[in-house]
DNA sequence: GTGAAAGCGCTAACAC
DNA sequence: GTGTTAGCGCTTTCAC
């Protein structure tokens, strides 16, 4: 019918003079097979170059061994370093991977439904996506073994980690260097004419920060709190917003590195020292941050992916998982971007050594139910 | 035999009372079908809520609808942007993408012996990594197309930028700005005990930095020239040899942004001024340049993934790319990091201007073979 | 236009 | 232990 591509399965069993059930065994390590009868077929094999096809047995199986992992932004650092970590570990276990970066609800709806179909993925991983009620169940119905990583999916297997608690250790951080102005910059809802994926990191973040103002006694000035489209840009622009307050705060925590990245730059193009006179906290820990000396809450980023992807190899394994949520450990890495009030700066090998010797506060990290 | 997971072609076929050939034919939209029967065979298979499977489709058809990308380092700003660029156009392609991170030579000849299995791949782009003949002859025999991005592939449609010309783009620039001692930062041939992945580009970065200063009728200091391994901490470090000098360059150029990342760090470090005291230019114009005002080679990362991706499902489709060879254009963005010899620094409002009109030099786009 | 039937290459019962 | 066989769910001739 049509053009043979390779040798089969049969072809290793007559050049071997076995059956094709003897030859599946030995492909697949199954026991119950002679060591002689093996090294034969394992010679035919070789003599005839055979390569099994993945996809004759897993639709024979019922199942593929693909998973996919559906993950917005990314191009995003804190996006690629979730992926890098589950891919390694779905390498591992010998799985394919399928990434679905999705950019808008349109793009993350369709995915969403295509993984659904049947034998499409023998499990899937989703990152930072708020998932309705009724895609959940589409998953459940399809029986397609689903966790989360970076977001709350209640039922289901989720890594995550406590952004409100995050947010406050930023700003107790601030406040224990002295700071009592402190300002906030983070992301914004946006409006129904960009619907946005429901991230919320920012919101909880920004919680946290007023939590810790509230319970530090100060007050929290609204005019301190500026938001819009995440992106640095953006960050950079609210943050010069800030600085050009009348009594403009002496810190500004970030709800990310990027925005932070933002922050940095504005204070630069007005001329403002770092810290000198502005602190600047952000949240993750992306790679550039130790390159910029930024201070930062510090989120297990790639091992949010490893944990996110051995959760689901394990229950495709057939384990159950238990507690649900995994809380992943938050902390402050100290760096140059934070310094006491009215701090003088000091420069060259001194500072080096200071940067070494970074002051961390440890959360979380303790699982829960 | 195994239990069912959902409707099948068949029971479609049984519900709409056609044959599974007319079902099938619906499914993939073929022509010879009679508008009511389409409509019959629409509602049953609305109505059972029938998904085709992937699998079994794949298999009959004797081609998986499945492409893989190998890229090292996915974590690196320039893999990922060429990743998303890739994915964008399979995804719109109908392909599922299965992505292979590389980060050491084992694992990227397991990745691509993996590959040329039956059934795994209807095609693979290849980024960043130089392919052994024997490798590209493993493709070659599964009958499996293959594009290069980021490297050249001799007899494969690849899609590259000329890093010579690059290098010398940069050089210029920054000679044009008055600098006659020029340091450069790369990487280094590693050691064989940490075997490379064989990437040439800053060794063709720096012949074009040599070629400028040739050309310029400048002496190409070997003591200008430092290398080291991959990544912003190392060139940090040698950067602040060049630094250390006693008569140090006016200007680094960096094999990379993320190097120059680290080149900008080590001034910092130092006090020294940029680009008063200092011009610094990266390249690939990563996103975070843009934000650091980081003057630099942009190549176009993002359309490089677009390009790859393109070529290859016009290949599966069956036609013929002509050239093989794509370059893609080289220019200089010049920004805050790059200035005069001895240029003093402007700040706030003016500054800001400056910047928003960067100087641009335009180079290749043309493609050749 | 449409139905029937033969694969695609493998796994998993089941018999021996 | 090993061979045989019946699927897995679809595509694709080939008759009608």
């Amino acid at each position: 019918m049509r053009a043979r591509s390779g040798p089969t399965i049969a072809d290793v069993a007559a050049a071997s003079g076995v059956g094709v059930g003897t030859v599946s065994r030995v492909i697949n390590n199954a026991e119950h097979v002679r060591a002689g009868t093996r090294l034969k077929v394992l010679a035919a094999i070789e003599q005839l170059g055979y390569r099994p096809s993945h996809l004759a047995a897993a639709l024979s199986r019922g199942r593929p061994r693909t998973v996919a992992i559906v993950i917005p932004h990314l191009t995003r650092p804190s996006a690629v370093e979730r992926l890098a970590g589950a891919l390694s570990v779905l390498d591992k276990h010998g799985y394919d991977t399928v990434v679905c970066n999705v950019g808008s609800p349109a793009q993350r709806d369709h995915h969403l439904a295509a993984l659904t179909a049947r034998h499409r993925a023998a499990g899937v991983i989703i990152v930072s996506l708020p998932l309705s009620r009724h895609q959940v169940a589409e998953f459940r119905a399809a029986a397609i073994p689903l966790v989360a990583v970076d977001v709350s999916l209640p039922g289901l297997p989720h890594t995550i980690i406590d952004d409100v608690a995050g947010g406050e250790l930023a700003t107790r951080h601030l406040m224990s260097l002295g700071h009592r102005r402190i300002g906030f910059v983070g992301d914004k809802f946006p409006s129904k004419k960009a619907p946005a994926l429901g991230f919320r990191s920012s919101d909880r973040r920004l919680a946290g920060y007023q939590r810790a103002l509230t319970a530090a006694g100060l007050p929290s000035d609204a005019h301190l709190v500026r938001l819009g489209p995440h992106g640095p840009a953006t960050a950079e622009a609210l943050a010069a917003q800030l600085l050009g307050l009348p009594v403009p705060p002496s810190a500004i925590f970030a709800a990310s590195d990027t925005q932070a990245m933002g922050v940095l730059s504005a204070a630069e193009r007005s001329g403002i020292a770092i810290p000198g006179q502005l602190s600047v906290v952000g949240f993750d820990d992306i790679q550039a941050a130790e390159l910029l000396g930024l201070s930062t809450v510090r989120q297990p980023l790639e091992d949010s992916g490893v944990m996110g992807a051995e959760r689901l190899c394990a229950i495709m394994r057939g384990d159950e998982i238990r507690p649900l949520r995994q809380l992943l450990p938050l902390r402050i890495v100290h760096r140059r971007s934070s310094a006491t009030v009215g701090h003088r700066p000091v420069t060259g090998a001194t500072e080096q050594a200071g940067q070494q010797t970074p002051t961390i506060a440890e959360l979380g990290g303790m699982p829960c139910d």
